[in-house]
DNA sequence: GTGCATGGATGACAATTGTCACCAGGGGGC
DNA sequence: GCCCCCTGGTGACAATTGTCATCCATGCAC
């Protein structure tokens, strides 16, 4: 019998992803969190041997949810399921320990049959996306990330310089750094395209 | 026996929401469609008694797959069934005739009580968001909501504006129009509050 | 027909944004 | 030690963006 454990912040998909592992005779969905800490925190004490888990959720993501139990050395294996098929969160999610990455786009069968691999040793990994994911690197530092982030949110470069302490001038030169780096047009630009590769 | 059609876009969810009503013995999923147009075709073809569909997906929106319906004045009743909490959202399922409107994030025993009020002719709205709904409504004209779509998608002014064959001026005179009616700072901040509201 | 709201356009102006060159300190890596 | 990269900063300049007043059709209400 494999002890599952399910992370996933909405409760209709939580419930429902639930109900469809429980057809399954092979599988026990051991606890249910509704957010990154609930999922670590049952984690420990629970110690499923799977633990299955969305990428953002409120609180804690789960990529540091992975994270912070790989940490521990936890022999719990872990599946990340998501919406997005961003390189980028594949490979953090592989830098944080996980076994699989599969996608809310895949048919429902394969994720008993994904948990199943994971619990036996392996890994799953959508072979074009790993590609994508080794192909690219992130090539935003810290700072332009953050200044881009803020930016996306619609803060002008004047907030954003009094926000992170920083002066007017360079605020303009980390985003217009990131912009040249991402190919991009405009500030606007430059977040969508890294927000779609994963790097925000 | 209430003839139930699911409608959601991500495999998974929609094989795992099938899981959830396939245990009430007083349902019957009689088929699952992964986009818009397909969910129009079998609504048509299956006649269910409820439709259960998912808003934003690909070709075919939710809305307008429910508008398509009331247009033919088909008897089947639907359930919106959504991640977004935004009353422009809301607003325009029920003017496209939805009977409920439940969102992903709300318990997983809903769905089916949900299904079993509307196919017995009753309604199923959060009280807290319809009262949104009402009292604030869309401000924006077409051409404003045009304006702000492709300027959150990082088009330049000049951009937009040969892609609408519009003048330049013309174009920013949309943009300020709605950054003031808004209340935004500029226009990422518009495009970010319009999309929370669902006006975009 | 007059009045008036709407869609589209100008032109002018100020503010913000994007680019570039260049400077300086601090950590690594080799 | 030297080089490179990251952080943080100036100053200057051009381009884009945001604001306003004003204008002209069109079409609709009365």
């Amino acid at each position: 019998m494999i002890r599952v454990l399910l992370a996933e912040d909405q409760a209709m998909v939580l419930g429902a992803l639930a109900s469809l592992l429980s057809i399954e005779s092979d599988l026990e969905v051991v606890g249910r969190a509704g957010d990154g800490v609930d999922a670590l925190r049952m984690a420990r004490d629970l110690t499923p041997d799977v633990l299955v888990t969305d990428i953002e959720m409120p609180g804690m993501s789960g990529l540091e949810v992975a994270a912070a139990l790989k940490a521990e050395s936890q022999a719990t294996r872990i599946v990340m399921l998501t919406t997005f098929a961003r390189p980028g969160y594949l490979r953090r999610a592989l830098d944080a320990g996980a076994s699989a990455y599969l996608l809310k786009d895949s048919p429902s069968e394969q994720l008993a049959e994904a948990i199943r691999r994971v619990a036996a040793g392996g890994r799953v990994i959508d072979p074009t996306l790993a590609a994508e994911a080794w192909s690219e690197a992130d090539p935003l530092t810290d700072r332009e990330r953050q200044v881009l982030r803020l930016s996306a949110e619609g803060l002008s470069s004047a907030d954003i310089a009094a926000a992170l302490s920083l002066s007017d001038g360079t605020v303009r030169n980390y985003l217009s750094e990131a912009i040249s780096k991402l190919g991009a047009k405009n500030r606007v630009d430059a977040a969508n395209l890294a927000r779609a590769k994963g790097w925000l």
